[in-house]
DNA sequence: TAATTCCTGACTAATTTAGTCAGGAATTCA
DNA sequence: TGAATTCCTGACTAAATTAGTCAGGAATTA
């Protein structure tokens, strides 16, 4: 497993298109300038999210990115394992033939470590975090430091 | 946070150690062979765990590593932290210093998966696995495989 | 039709991982 | 003593991954 800013950037990034459902779809621009994440980058991780079904893209003016299923059906796990392949912890992907055919000394200690983590992650869903009022005062300031979504009329709804 | 082969190689190899504890000081000659990993990389690694104070080295004939403190006080995450150098899995270091100083949305995120990771690896002692009795089947089949320990006295007794 | 935005693919730079190689230092044992 | 053994060090290399650039096309809206 791995866990490096790619999977880091690609939740972030999720989670400001999910803190800002209501108002409509979020351009990689916006996402980009304000998580400080490279658009070209970022278009390489929305492939991905787009083939793992996490994201719909929403093509010209007023277009950007939603989410294709509702926050709560979206684990930070999905996320993760879309863009960054596994969170399995052992060598062998489970399978028991790490050292030569035979399962190595420490196969046992990766996959429950893989499990605890699985299990972790595929229960903290996008909706947790949306609804906590720490990170919607975060997002808030950075709409205004940005001057976000400040031409479109769902905004000020 | 990342756990690739390097930290993997690392507990397999201070488990190797520690299942042989009784017998006297392993030869990294001797892990390099039974569990497949390359000698010269793995000097690299316990130039490390050494500096991490977690094995001794032995010279000359009849030397190895030991263990430097009882398996019941070594943790997996001593191990992984010694060679990997961290668990962490925010960006910041903890600092809360992601996003152009400000904390990033997904911060609380990473620093609470961080602590429930630590906790886990660090509740895991070397001592558990040694005496598990699939793990001292498995050392014990490597050990008639390839002939190890089979001119020492110790081993005999 | 022009602007906007997604979308694609090929390319590049920096970093990390995994490993090689050469040689020296300490220790044991014959 | 001296040869074998093993740790120990540092410099170097190859492959993979990450992070990012660039150029251009496709769909949609106004």
């Amino acid at each position: 497993m791995r866990l490096s800013t790619k999977g880091r950037y690609a939740v972030t990034a999720m989670m400001d298109i999910a803190l800002h459902e209501k108002i409509g779809p979020v351009t990689l621009a916006d996402i980009s300038q304000c998580q400080g994440i490279s658009l070209s980058y970022l278009e390489q991780l929305f492939a991905k999210l787009r083939k793992g079904g996490l994201v719909k893209g929403v093509r010209g003016p007023g277009g950007g990115y939603r989410l294709a299923r509702p926050a709560d059906q979206i684990s930070v796990a999905d996320i993760i394992q879309s863009v960054d392949e596994k969170l399995d912890m052992t060598q062998c992907g489970g399978r028991g033939n790490c050292s030569r055919g035979e399962m190595c000394l420490t196969h046992q200690l990766w996959f429950e470590l893989s499990c605890n983590l699985y299990r972790f992650l595929s229960g903290i869903k996008l909706d947790q975090y949306v609804n906590r009022p720490d990170i919607t005062e975060l997002v808030k300031k950075q709409d205004i430091q940005y001057g976000r979504f400040i031409n479109r009329p769902q905004a000020i709804a």
